[in-house]
DNA sequence: TTGAAAGCGCTAACAA
DNA sequence: TTGTTAGCGCTTTCAA
């Protein structure tokens, strides 16, 4: 027995095709009554709407727009290139998927990305967010127009978006901690933290976990003061060297931020038996070739494709207003050992 | 401008629609040089065809099936769940998901569901897979009879299955080894295997990676040939206590199966400062309670929700000969600490 | 070997 | 307030 069609519902109700429609998308223009009686019939038949055929018929297309940040960031440069991918497959899901590129760091220009996708009446807005009154504001905007909003990587406090797909930085920082502290209980001493910026949020949230875990769970091992080393090799290089000189027991590094270059040349230059166990974010050409070599112990990653993948998912869902499931826009901290590269 | 449709190819090729289709259905009765005109317009139309709209016109509905051990593992009673769920969703896409429980590690009866399935006329099995000849047979005839094959979890070497879906449990091995041998630098000793069962590929993988890596990476820490507690609490109690009370300088433990509960049982008869360190296999109540207690250090997870998801993808793209994204079967072994667990 | 026409489940323009 | 009718893009009889 195939299930059952609008025509079903429009005979037991004794009603006519479109008034079926009517009820079925909140027209207005139905008598109370007859309104009921097609409820009725609907959950009498256990009707659901074939929302393929209603999309063939409507000639529906999802325009979605992403914003994300410019610059050289090589997190953000592979997320374009996933997006421009992602491009082609998601026409056949009748998905338009069109991108602006803003600067980093800038809530002006970000809110005024979100104005320009307004005035562009697409269906869904998702964005790598930056924190500020006038992107709260212009998300606001989006959903009064209708638009559904999900946000990407950096989440939006207290605003309106509909999802939020991306990792717990806080747990990756957590979770870099659990793995540092094991792997280093063989001799004490001291562990060093290099960040990107603590005026970026994640970073903040990665070291506020990396503390709480250490301080807790292994309290031989003392932390030092975060070096910022604005995700640049050079930088990183110089201010890890002078943390390793000035202390020479350093058991353990926890990079949370960019510049796995310049950190792998600051250790390159100590003895193999005598270097830190070594824990990293994102896993790129230097992070891998340093984890095969040893240098590095872990690489946390958090997975694009499946990022965008989930990203889309939610979106369609939210404009078709269907329920997701909250475990879609969860993405898991991946962890990588030289053992476990792809 | 919306993309081209079967009547823009008639029109450019100067055909009817009928011909259109049976070209684009590989079906008989074309003219080589009719059959030429139309890829020709396709091509210069950049044609390709709407699924959706052409289900529609089918009333395609997609049968699939599963078949999944029986028994009190939670991983797999998780997995049944996850299908259960499932069902309901899918229906939406034109899937109609059965499931058959069969007894665990066992060929014969693994094959008569297979055989089952085959009068049933399924469109796509998905299966866990036990090895033995009889199955392998029982694949083939699915084959033979145009019934696309899948298998979930756990592989079948040298079998005609179209996709495996499940993570890499070579890799999966080489990471226990990896994180567990970084644990046990402290203090060198035995390390203890419990399997499951070697009738099981994935548990033999498992076993592979991790003396890989071990031997290789970590020569001081010698490995005990493992034991087989066919996933049943009580029996891995009894092998490891006995492992336990052999080997007093046992500082690691490696479960690669089920028995969860009978491992921890084991282990709490132990003072707290004597344990040995522990990596599991998926995150239950039991091991999630373990790893916050301590008791355990890490668990490996392949996430079934995924897995579900992606078998239901690829096994849609099988049956309509669709490519599938390699990525798309490629599940990640997660890890967790206490420090992330979800 | 080819084509015309009806229909899949749903929507929308137009009538009544 | 309700109904009739013609599609959406593709498949499938049935004729030619």
């Amino acid at each position: 027995m195939s299930r059952p069609t609008v025509h079903d519902v429009a005979r037991v109700a004794n009603v006519s095709l479109s008034t079926v429609d009517r009820v079925l998308n909140g027209r207005t223009g139905v008598r109370a009554a007859t309104e009921e009686r097609v409820r009725t019939a609907m959950k009498q038949l256990g009707y659901e709407r074939d929302i393929m055929a209603a999309n063939l018929s409507r000639k529906r297309n999802y325009a979605i727009h992403f914003v994300i940040p410019d610059g050289p960031n090589s997190f953000m440069r592979n997320l374009a290139a996933e997006l421009e991918t992602h491009a082609q497959v998601a026409l056949r899901d009748r998905t338009e998927i069109s991108v602006s590129l803003v600067p980093p760091f800038d809530g002006r220009g970000l809110a005024a990305a979100l104005r320009r996708a307004r005035e562009a009446k697409v269906d869904g807005v998702v964005m790598v967010a930056t924190e500020s009154a006038e992107v709260r504001q212009a998300v606001l905007e989006l959903r009064a127009a209708g638009i559904q909003v999900v946000t990407l990587v950096s989440d939006l406090s207290a605003s309106a978006r509909g999802h939020f797909v991306g990792i717990d930085n806080v747990a990756a920082g957590r979770t870099a901690a659990g793995l540092l502290g094991r792997f280093c209980q063989a001799r004490p001493g001291r562990i060093a933290i290099v960040a990107g910026s603590m005026l970026v949020r994640d970073h903040v949230e990665r070291r506020l976990g990396f503390e709480q875990v250490m301080h807790a769970d292994f309290p031989t091992l003392e932390v030092l003061a975060p070096v910022e080393g604005g995700d640049e090799a050079a930088r990183v290089d110089r201010l890890l060297t002078d943390v390793l000189q000035a202390y020479p027991d350093v058991v353990g590094v926890y990079s949370l931020g960019g510049g796995n270059r310049g950190l792998r040349k600051a250790l390159d230059r100590i003895d193999a038996a005598d270097r830190p166990r070594v824990v990293v974010h994102e896993l790129t050409e230097q992070s891998r070739t340093a984890l095969q070599d040893g240098v590095f112990d872990a690489v946390l990653q958090q997975d694009i494709h499946k990022e965008v993948t989930s990203a889309l998912v939610i979106m369609r869902n939210l404009i078709e207003a269907v329920p997701t499931d909250p475990r879609t826009g969860l993405i898991h901290t991946e962890i990588f050992l030289r053992d476990n590269l792809p």
